[in-house]
Formats: structure tokens, sequence, C-alpha cells
RNA sequence: AGCCCGAUCGUCUAACGGUAGGACAGCGCCCUUUGGAGGCGUACGUGGUGGUUCGAAUCCUCCUCGGGCUACCA
């Protein structure tokens, strides 16, 4: 492609055309949560989403408590948020703001909505509110108190505030649409009567705005340009919308919506994830297995890692279930830079060589870094000192009596080198009452020290402790929270679905430097995974360390327990289209005309259509050139929500300036679509802007060689077989004479000079 | 049942009427004192129908499938 495909996502490119129209004076976005729980992995994406937007567009994002509900917000949620989103690494400077900041000002604007007679005080209970809503298929009705004069309203309104009204005895309303479609709009509640102290207002309010009237208020009042919000909001812009043309001018916010994102083998709902904690699933919020922002970074996850992952995952209006390797991806390609390499056993089987004096040992310089890190720009050439002496643990895992196809690992009487140490062969394996290898006795070669080895030898390296230094630790091995992908699915009960193994915890040994290391430090145990120390539950004198991830392994690809193997895939469901009956109408249009049945069918749908269509073809038009016009473009006007600018003598005009040959199929699109804006003949338009077709083949010839000789590469590739670049080299010429080249002439002489 | 939104490789996402591309996952080879990392290669996709057009993932149509909306929550 070109670098003309700048744009990341949806949203930028709206940002940016606004930006372009300099419709607002700088752009102002906002992460508004609220303060009543913790943050998820689905809110780092809108935090990356909003802080990354607005640092694109050298504006601002501010961080909003949304703290209208009194019941359930707290001061203890603002502090764990503002926590999070600076552990993430946005700064909001001085931009934090409450909601409940603006109770005052929301107020006003009530009395305001009051007084110009589109908000009112309803006085039904709330099971006749709901009643008289209506439902998806039948329309609300009114409230009987819809019509109260303004002075009531007011009146009772400035009564709700003082407190003169228990909870539930009236409610300010919105003067909607009660038989509207969308149910959001049947008359929505703006304020509710709440005796309830708030975590920051304390008690002096009685009323409390509700979402729908406090965002958009919110919004307007900071001067945010970008309002963004999940799907699910949709329906709720009409009211955001009705707002503010009732309170506001231009430079006014706008919201859009795009799809919440759904992870892999895990919940992403502040409900689901409350029960999870409740019922014990989980140690707390926190728990290294949950996907909540607080969890991640006690298991080690690093912020880039999760600015990473938001940013590719992207941003569209498709519900999404994002493949949770990708966010392994994130934090493994972080942590191979930055994590020192050290190296633990986790579950030991002892080796003794026998060849090696008893009471010697030997201290070897093992680098931090493997070297391809280094030269990448990650690590240092730091070393660190390591134990080597007669006995060793190694990972039993290491060890087959029978291997499998492919294994490269010890085996009775086969070799393996010890990382940064020597190449040893298994002489002698001592069974256990069960048969399992409890000790393995070996012989070293001296020859082979590591960095000096003179003899050549191949083998592979895996990692091992000293006895006389390892030092005993606790590991907690994670695994994905649920064993399938998307645990909702074909239940009721999600928690049907949990992994029994998520957690696996174990005893092992590490080397001695991993005890002197700084807190904090995250390591990778050479061919295990991550790991970091529980920030809970380790301690100096016994390391409990999290495993953050596992490092990739393609040769365990032999469906350990716990992991899900293959996702079932759904088959698309190619279902043969049913037509529906044509209506009368259109038949007889069909037939009348002789036209195509399902254009009949759209243009008898719309009336603007139906005499758009008779009045041309009365001018002399053919009819299946004016069905097409007509079902096509000029639906798609109508689609698009504009009034028909365009007439019958408009259409037939162009319709005969393509039989003439003047202009081309495609030209005649741009023509019309200048013809409804501007309503010009499309005579004249063709005249102003030169849009006569091009049938002279000396000079189409002359385009096809400037394009031809303007794409060796693609003419090459054309050469060699790929036909399909004829589409390409079409174009090209197309958009180098404006769309204006005779096409099929163009065709004819194209495939010439493409055969010469 | 009404209204709204959506449908592109296994997954996520580009292509704004002109070569369907990238990332992750997969597979293969190379490299490797981590079965890691890396390199090279490979495979895989426009839900279906009809239409407009020289040309359709893109515009029009219907169908199918998925999601949202009937809280004094957000």
């Amino acid at each position: 492609m070109s670098e003309t495909t700048l744009s990341k996502d949806f949203l930028r490119d709206i940002v940016g055309e606004d930006v372009a129209k300099e419709r607002y004076p700088t752009i102002i976005t906002r992460f508004p949560p609220e303060p009543n729980g913790y943050l998820h992995i689905g809110h780092a994406k809108s935090i990356v989403l909003n802080f990354g937007i607005a640092a694109d567009f050298q504006g601002r994002c501010h961080l909003r408590m949304d703290d209208t509900n009194p019941e359930t917000e707290e001061t203890e949620y603002v502090e764990k948020i503002i926590e999070m989103i600076q552990w993430l690494g946005y700064d909001w400077g001085t931009h934090l703001y409450f909601a409940s900041d603006y109770f005052d000002q929301m107020y006003e604007f009530a009395l305001v909505l009051i007084q110009k007679g589109v908000a009112y005080v309803d006085s039904q209970t709330d099971e006749e509110i709901r009643k008289n809503r209506g439902s998806l298929i039948e329309t609300g009705v009114d409230s009987p108190y819809r019509n109260r004069s303004i002075a009531e309203n007011r009146d009772l309104f400035i009564r709700m505030k003082n407190g003169a009204f228990p909870d539930g005895t009236h409610v300010l309303r919105a003067k909607g649409d009660m038989g509207s479609p969308n149910m959001k709009m049947r008359d929505p509640i703006l304020y509710r009567i709440k005796h309830a102290s708030h975590y920051r207002t304390g008690d002096k309010w009685c009323i409390y705005p509700l979402y729908d009237y406090a965002h958009p208020i919110s919004d307007a009042i900071e001067h945010i340009s970008h309002s963004f919000c999940t799907l699910e909001f949709d329906n709720n812009r009409a009211i955001y919308d009705w707002l503010m043309g009732h309170l506001w001018e231009a430079p006014r916010p706008y919201q859009y919506e795009f799809a919440r994102m759904n992870l892999d083998y895990t919940v992403v709902s502040k409900r689901k994830l409350l029960q999870l904690v409740r019922e014990k699933h989980v140690s707390g919020w926190d728990d290294p297995r949950m996907p909540t922002l607080a969890a991640l970074r006690r298991r080690g996850f690093t912020p880039a890692s999760i600015r990473t992952f938001a940013e590719k995952i992207g941003v569209a209006k498709t519900e999404n279930r994002i493949d949770i390797a990708l966010l392994e991806w994130a934090i493994r390609n972080d942590l191979n830079f930055s994590a020192p390499r050290r190296m633990a056993v986790l579950e030991p089987l002892k080796v003794v060589l026998t060849n090696w004096p008893e009471d010697q040992t030997e201290v070897l310089q093992l680098q931090n870094f493997p070297s391809d890190v280094i030269e990448k720009g990650g690590g240092d050439h730091s070393v660190r000192e390591v134990l080597f002496g007669k006995t060793l643990y190694i990972e039993r895992e290491d060890f087959a009596k029978n291997p499998p196809k492919g294994w490269k690992r010890l085996i009775p009487g086969g070799e393996i080198r010890l990382k940064g140490a020597y190449i040893i062969r298994c002489d002698e394996v001592i069974y256990d009452a069960d048969g399992r290898a409890a000790e393995i006795r070996a012989t070293y070669d001296p020859a082979t020290k590591s960095g000096q080895d003179t003899t050549g030898k191949k083998a592979t390296a895996i990692h091992w402790v000293s006895t006389a230094t390892a030092i005993p630790a606790t590991f907690r091995l994670y695994d994905r929270l649920f064993s399938v992908p998307d645990p909702e699915d074909g239940t009721d009960d999600f928690k049907q679905n949990l992994n029994p193994n998520s957690l696996v915890q174990i005893q092992g040994f590490v080397e001695p430097a991993m005890a002197h290391d700084p807190p904090e430090t995250r390591w990778q145990l050479e061919r295990q995974g991550y790991f970091w120390p529980d920030p809970v539950d380790s301690t100096p004198e016994h390391l409990v360390l999290n495993r953050i991830v596992t490092l990739r392994d393609s040769w365990e690809k032999l469906a350990p327990s716990g992991k899900a193997v293959d996702k079932p895939k759904e088959k698309k469901t190619t279902t043969q289209a049913t037509r529906s009956e044509a209506s009368e109408a259109a038949k007889q249009l069909a037939q009348q005309y002789g036209i195509d049945l399902r254009q009949a069918e759209i243009i008898t749908h719309r009336i603007e259509l139906t005499n758009l269509f008779r009045e041309t073809v009365d001018l002399g038009a053919d009819a299946t050139s004016v069905s097409a016009w007509v079902s096509n473009e000029a639906n798609k006007i109508l689609n698009d929500g504009q009034t028909l600018v365009l007439n019958a003598t408009h259409l037939s005009a162009l319709i005969q300036l393509t039989a003439d040959g003047i202009i081309g199929a495609t030209t005649a699109k741009q023509v019309l679509l200048e013809v409804q804006e501007t309503g010009k003949a499309p005579a004249i338009v063709v005249e102003e802007q030169g849009l006569q077709q091009i049938s002279d083949p000396d000079i189409i010839l002359g385009f096809v060689q400037d394009t031809l000789t303007a794409f060796p590469e693609q003419l090459a590739q054309y050469k060699s077989g790929k036909t399909q670049l004829l589409g390409f080299f079409t174009g090209k010429v197309m958009q180098a004479s404006g769309g204006k080249v005779h096409a099929t002439v163009l065709r004819r002489i194209l495939t010439e000079a493409l055969a010469s």
C-alpha cells in the first residue's frame, strides 16, 4: 500500500476531520469511571484510547469520576482508580473532575429545561412509570402529569431539591416521545429523589441526576470535544443530542461508540468479577488470575505491556473476543528485553556427578542476558556468580526414561549440557518404589566447560541449581481462570467453566542470586517463564514467586491439562436467502415498465422514488436506466437522510448525457451527486467541470503509456502472469484522467499495450 | 415483534469504487549453550442472494447470523 494509510482507527478519523475543519479550539477527551469498583483490562482499552487520542491531536484527556449514585460510590474506589491510571502511566495534569462537583450547575440546567417546557415533574410510582413506558413492541402512554404548567413543575422540582418529598414520590423527566421506537427517548428520567449521603457532597443533596442527564452535561461543562463510550450506549446518544440541542451551542461535544473488549478465557464485567470475589473463587480483586488492573499488576504485568496490548487490539464497532495469546505476547515482548535470566528448578531431580571431587566447588560467571537480547538493545553485559558442585538439581521434566519422538533432553546413557557449566552423561538412574526416577548418577566431561569447550560436542542446555546453595521457594503457577474461551457461552452459570488448575502452587529451588536481587525484580527463569515475587506474600526469608507468563513453548504442544487445545471452530452458516413475496405495487410497476422486480420493490417502497421514476420515464427516458438510477443512487440519498433535490428533468438529462456518450457511468454518478448538492442542471455541471468523456484512442494511449512507465514493477508482475493487475492499471488511468476515459476503449487499448 | 448497531484469514484489525495487507496464533526450515529470542518461508479470509459499475469487501436490495435497547444503575 502507500504511506497515506495513516489512519489508525475510525475514531481517530473522526477527530482528524474535526481538527482539519477546526471545529474545536482543542481536542478534549475524558475517561469517566464510576467509583464503585475496580478497573479491569477492558477499562485499559478505554484509558489508552482516550489518553492516546488526546495526545495524538495535541489535546488533553480529563479524568472524571462519574459519581452520581450515592449508594454505590466510595472514596476508596476513587483512590484505587487514580492509582491504577497513574500506574498505567497516564497524567491528567490538573484535570481531575467529579460529576458531583457539577450538581449545582446540573440543577440550574434542569430549571432551564423546565422553563423551556421540555421537562416535567412526574409523580407516578415507579411501577406506573415502568408500565406506562410500554415495551419493545408497544408504545408507551403519556404520564397524567406530563402537562403540568411550567410554574408547577418549577415549584415541584424546587421542593424536590429542598427535601419536601420522600424517595420515589417524584422524578424529573424530559419530554421525549412516549411513542418513540427508541425506548430511551420515552421521557427519560433526569432526576430522582434519594435521601442518601454522598461520599463527597454529604447531605447537601437529596436529588441526584441520572447518567443520561449527568454525563452529557458534564462533558459539555468540561468542553469535551469527543465523548467515547461503548456500544451499548448507542441508544442513549439520542438523549445526549436532545440535551445538547436544548442547552448548548456549537462547539458542543458529540458521543461516539466503540466496541468494548472481551478477552478469551476470562470475564470482563464488574458484576461477574464481584461474584468471583464474593464466592471466594479467587482470593480477592487483586488475585493474580483476575483480569483487574490491580491483579495484573500484582501478577507482574508491566504498564508498558498493557499499553502495548491495548494499542494492538485496535478499535472498531465489531463485537470481539481477543485471543489471550496477544496479551501474553505483549508481556513476553516487554520482559524479554528487561528481565535478567536466572535458573530455578520447580520440580527437582537430584543429580550426582560421580567423577567430581567430593568437596570441590567451582564459581561460574553467568551472563544476565543472552547476547541476542543485548544486540537488540535490551539488557546489559552484567554477570552473576553461580556455584557448581557435586550434587545438583535438574528439572524432573528434563529427564525421560522412554523419550517420545523428537526428545532432545536427557535420557539414560545420554548427554546433556548444564547451562553455563559442563556436559554430563547419565550413567545410572536410581528409581524409587513407584518406579519414578529418584536420582541420576552422571559423569561430567572436564573438557566441555562452557566457553572453553574443546570437544565440539553438541548438546541441549538445561537449567539446574547446585544443592549446596539452592534456596527453597514457593512457585505460584497461574493459568487461565476459565477453561473455555467464552465462559458465558452455553451455560447459565459461567462459574461452571472455572479452570480448577488456574493456580498450582509448588515448592522448588532458586539460585542464590535471586535472594539478593532488588525487590520488584522481574526475572526470566530460563526455560520456565517470567516470574517476580508476589507483592503481598513474598518475604526476604521465603520467596513466593508469581509466574507472570510462561515462555512460548513449541515443544509441549501435546495438550497439557487445563489449557484448551483447539478452539471449537464455528462453521459459518450458509443459508439460502428466502425472498419475501413482492408487493402488488412492485409487481405491477415491474410489469408495466419491464424493469427488475427487486428494483421495482425499492422504488415502490418510497413515494419520492415512485414519483421520480414515473416522472422521469414520462420525460421519455429509458425505463431500465431510470430504474437503476432511482433504486440505487436516489435511494441512497434518501438513506443518508437527505431530501431529494434531484428531479425528473435532471435525471432524464443525465441519462441522455450518458446515452450520447458525453459522459461515462462513473462520471454520471459524480454529476448526480453534484446536482443533488447544487440543484444545477447536469449539462451545466459537465460543462463547468469539464467532465466530458475522453474517447480519442490516441489520448487514451498516452494515458496508458504514462501509467505503464509509472508502475514498472506491476507491469513486470503482469507480464509474469498476474493478470488481475488489469484492474489496477485501469484504476490508475481512471485516476489520472479524473475518471473521464471511455471505459471500453480504454480496456481495448490497455489490453493491447500490455500484450506488446 | 419494534428500533438501533454490526458481519474481512483461527483471532484482532486495515483497505473510504482500482494489487485484500498487517499483527497475534499455526505450520516448515535456518539459527541458537533457553524446544526462548531472532531470520526466512508457508498456509489461511471479504456470511448468502440479486442489482449498479469497465471494475464492488466498499454503493443499492433482500436474506441469514450476532449484539444492544423495556433500571428512579452506569
